[in-house]
DNA sequence: GCCAACGTTGGC
DNA sequence: GCCAACGTTGGC
């Protein structure tokens, strides 16, 4: 089990539309890196990740879990790529800022900021317990 | 809007 | 298999 970063534009997919989807999620599709592949096949139900949006805001908002391990990505007609599928959790009271995130010593290794440009990256359970809490979750949800 | 960083492609 | 050229992403 493990924690993860997933990655979305908000004109592509907002948190909003994530959380329409309820409890049954929906396919994190668009994927088209290798090692963003590889993350999602890494993904077992039942992991949680930041929901983390990039362009405009660039902060995480939510916590999703992984409701359906990795199959094929229904958007690709390659058969090549695959996508897991993923259900809203809970908010964060307060979305976490990459530059709140930047400004902390200890998560200065943490994917997002050391490769900003993996769309999936795995989460340190430290890491998990830290943007929880500077999110205003004193009790974080885990694996 | 710019540009650095990164991944992919394709010629050799 | 190397590497230059190119396209894309995403922070600023």
């Amino acid at each position: 089990m493990a924690y993860w970063l997933l990655k979305s534009e908000v004109d592509a997919w907002s948190w909003d539309q994530q959380k329409k989807e309820g409890r049954k999620g929906a396919e994190w599709t668009g994927v088209r890196n290798y090692q963003a592949r590889n993350n999602m096949r890494a993904m077992k139900e039942g992991d949680l990740g930041f929901f983390y949006l990039s362009g405009g805001d660039k902060s995480v908002v939510g916590i999703v879990t992984v409701v359906k391990e990795a199959h094929p990505d229904s958007t690709d007609g390659s058969g090549q790529w695959e996508c897991v599928d993923v259900a809203a959790v809970a908010d964060l009271p307060q979305p976490v800022t990459l530059a709140e995130i930047k400004t902390k010593p200890k998560l200065e290794d943490m994917v997002l900021v050391r490769n900003s440009r993996l769309s999936v990256q795995p989460v340190t359970e430290a890491e998990w317990r830290a943007v929880c809490a500077m999110g205003g979750i004193s009790d974080p949800p885990s694996v």
